[in-house]
DNA sequence: GGTTTTTAAATTGTATGCAATTGAATTGCT
DNA sequence: AGCAATTCAATTGCATACAATTTAAAAACC
């Protein structure tokens, strides 16, 4: 590679890393105020998905365990914050009886009724936001490569 | 929308702010190792490239907010950042003579001198990471859209 | 059976992000 | 000049992320 291209390698402008973690805040950032209604953080949000889901289609072990899999964070992230969506009354938290290691996470009827405001603040959010749909799909697909792509070098 | 869209709209895996909150994670998770060897953490490489080029190509304010807007981050972040790289050594902060509100910001001879260390580590990385090179260059370009249209509705 | 190893959460410590407030300096306005 | 409004950093408070350690329980081994 030439010397002018090594240089254009460490422009900010240039780098894949930093439009994706700006991209990342930004997104969260436009979350905010549907969020807000909802008196949800952002990752308080993305583990509600997972336990909706969950309600939907009961996984093998609903743990914290398997929560952090499918979000990729581990129990020093999840563990306070599962605290909070419990003071919320949203989610309860057990020990298995089976095995008392293991976490078991579950909706409260609260939690459970919270899945229905969502859809309309999504959708609205969508309108507003001015994102072309098609775009929005092909990026979709090209982070799930990446993400693929980076995790499985880890 | 059919019921069985909308209800797929909530479904994580079709949720892009969480493709995008997972890889940007993911990336600078990659990123570690080679910011170890450095001694630095990834946001304050974001803030190293900034002055980098900045060190080439002299902006009219080097200070804090002109920091603030290219990495779209705010003081309450980027003061104790900068406070750790000056602790390091490789940055110098002063009061703008002119405006005493303003600060300046300016690399050490070390933290220029950083900057020779970073190419080939960042070579290696791209070598080792196995993403196409064509594919990044796509995923670049519509993060880049993405980002224009959020942060322009905000 | 007892011991070692492994596993799942929780805890500890450090470094972001970011909203909201504060403090100090400058600008604008009259 | 005098004073209100604005601006720039810094500070405060809260919620992540994540590495490293700890604790308790279960599994594996002898």
């Amino acid at each position: 590679m030439s010397d002018r291209a090594l240089e254009a390698q460490l422009l900010l402008d240039n780098q894949l890393c930093f439009k994706l973690y700006a991209a990342s805040r930004a997104v969260t950032r436009a979350y905010k105020p549907m969020l807000d209604e909802l008196g949800l953080t952002y990752p308080q949000y993305l583990v509600m998905l997972v336990l909706w889901e969950w309600h939907a289609t009961p996984p093998a072990q609903a743990t914290v365990k398997a929560l952090g899999e499918r979000l990729l964070l581990d129990s020093g992230t999840l563990t306070p914050l599962l605290k909070r969506l419990e003071q919320l009354g949203l989610v309860q938290r057990r020990r298995s009886s089976s095995d008392e290691r293991e976490l078991c996470l579950a909706l409260t009827a609260a939690g459970e009724a919270l899945r229905d405001r969502v859809l309309p603040l999504k959708q609205r959010l969508l309108c507003e936001s001015g994102v072309d749909m098609d775009e929005l799909e092909g990026l979709r697909h090209s982070l799930g490569q990446l993400l693929a792509r980076v995790t499985a070098h880890s």
